[in-house]
DNA sequence: GCGACAG
DNA sequence: ATCTTGTCGC
């Protein structure tokens, strides 16, 4: 707990908010790597083809919402299959406040991504999948922009509900959906009242009536991460933050056992 | 003043 | 985030 949730001090509030519009001005978002997306074989092009794709996610203790496990998965594109991960147990220094989501979870995040870049990894990802918003944010800078930012890796967030934000409501939304009902999209986008397309929401399993919304992080742009969020669906979430949930979990899971003396020896 | 508010 | 079983449907 944090002091009896008291709120969050208003001096600290304002730093955030300096903090975030800062990184803001290293953000890009312009596709910017060297990989391909897809199969696409070009005679005599030997630039690089996306293989590995991130997820990182967390989960809280719900005794205690500020011990929680971090954890980082990267899966094969083509397999969708774990090819590596690691998690981490924390104390978490600030409590959640929303639109500063990022204050509280990137720098576990970032602790995962360096160790996998410190030891050179062949596995570290070329792409990054974030558990919450993008640019689809109040200040325009989410977690996935400042994870992106901070690690410089291109990065794609993930909201599984709508922050409501520059107008955008969850009824404008269905609205959106309902409008081209015969043509009976599966996405739509996400242009709020100042004119800028923020993000994308989409039904990613058939018959889906509950959308995810996708919005770039850094150095992507939304066409090309639509795509890969789109190769990388089995189910309403992609398998990197589906399978960065689950293994969160069982890391939390297990690590509460051992800890209430339930369990003797390594069973993680 | 009241409600809304990623995870 | 977390609390939580069965149930309706393909």
């Amino acid at each position: 707990m944090f002091q009896g949730d008291s709120p969050i001090a208003p001096e600290l509030l304002n730093d955030w908010i300096e903090v975030q519009s800062k990184l803001k001005k290293k953000l890009v978002t312009e596709d910017d790597f060297k990989w391909k997306v897809g199969t696409k074989i070009e005679g005599g092009d030997s630039c690089q083809v996306l293989k590995y794709i991130g997820g990182v996610d967390l989960s809280l203790w719900k005794e205690d919402s500020s011990v929680a496990c971090a954890t980082l998965v990267v899966l094969e594109l083509k397999t969708l299959e774990i090819v590596y991960q690691d998690s981490s147990v924390v104390r978490l220094s600030v409590p959640y406040v929303p639109g500063f989501l990022a204050f509280r979870e990137a720098p576990v995040l970032l602790e995962l991504l360096d160790k996998m870049k410190a030891s050179s990894h062949p596995f570290y990802p070329q792409l990054l999948m974030v558990d919450g918003n993008g640019i689809l944010h109040p200040q325009g800078f989410g977690l996935a922009c400042h994870l992106g930012v901070l690690a410089n890796i291109p990065t794609i967030g993930i909201g599984k509900s709508l922050h409501h934000v520059d107008g955008l409501s969850k009824s404008t939304v269905r609205e959106r959906f309902e409008m081209d009902g015969n043509s009976s999209q599966d996405i739509i986008p996400l242009v709020g009242d100042s004119g800028q397309t923020l993000g994308a929401a989409l039904l990613s399993t058939r018959g889906s009536s509950k959308p995810i919304y996708v919005s770039i992080g850094h150095r992507i742009s939304l066409a090309v991460a639509i795509d890969i969020v789109k190769l990388s669906c089995k189910y309403r979430v992609p398998e990197t933050i589906r399978q960065a949930d689950i293994k969160s979990r069982q890391y939390l899971q297990n690590s509460r056992l051992i800890f209430k003396g339930k369990v003797t020896g390594n069973a993680l």
